[in-house]
DNA sequence: AAAATGATCCTT
DNA sequence: AGGATCATTTTC
């Protein structure tokens, strides 16, 4: 079980997206310990993305951390009501990230059922956990406080257990909900695990 | 100052 | 298929 430290960050978008899966995202909250295997990223690579908050490198104070080097988080609010969970990627003033869009429930279940607002631990109850953008922020806590803390710190963080993924079982598909942003909606910048029951409900190939 | 716009989820 | 519900950004 090692942290992920700075070096692991501060590299190329695509890449961090197919390393990432299968690592564990960490909440050390006051209310106790959630964890989650991810298991579904999509990449936003700034300034030549029309589908990212940075296209055209637009710096406003909500994305303004994806400016700094990377190993930070990106929280943004969508729809008013929920929230979105990213890893700033790459060097300084390369505004890119990776959206975690879903995750597969480690520690702490009875307390992310409680957060998700469900009555019982069952398994489809487990399944609807974290298997979404917003329903992984839910159920780990995550919000506006956590903008721009630091992965590389002791509250939020990610792990690497080892867990080996076969190049062969990750899957690379057009990113969800992006149709605003023209030939960008089709390209393949989302990646989630073959066959991983906790992949979030949108579309998703064989 | 006001309008438009959602990187979603849940229910019907 | 549509409603909830409001922060952020853009436009006037």
């Amino acid at each position: 079980m090692t942290k992920l430290s700075r070096n692991f960050y501060t590299r190329n978008t695509f890449q961090i997206s197919r390393e990432i899966l299968g690592k564990i995202l960490v909440h050390n909250s006051q209310k106790g310990i959630t964890s989650g295997r991810i298991v579904e990223v999509e990449a936003y690579v700034g300034p030549n993305d029309p589908a990212s908050h940075t296209y055209l490198n637009r710096r406003t104070q909500r994305t303004e951390i994806q400016f700094r080097e990377g190993g930070f988080i990106y929280v943004y609010q969508v729809y008013g009501i929920h929230f979105c969970f990213n890893v700033v990627t790459e060097a300084e003033n390369k505004p890119e990230v990776i959206l975690v869009r879903a995750l597969e429930p480690i520690e702490g279940i009875k307390l992310m059922i409680k957060r998700r607002g469900f009555k019982e631990v069952n398994q489809r109850n487990i399944f609807n956990l974290a298997n979404g953008p917003a329903k992984l922020c839910e159920a780990m806590e995550i919000n506006k406080t956590h903008y721009g803390a630091d992965l590389c710190g002791n509250k939020i963080y990610i792990v690497d257990d080892n867990f080996h993924i076969k190049p062969e079982d990750i899957i690379a598909s057009p990113r969800i909900n992006i149709d605003y942003s023209g030939k960008a909606a089709e390209y393949p910048w989302r990646f989630f695990i073959k066959g991983n029951p906790f992949v979030s409900k949108a579309k998703q190939k064989k």
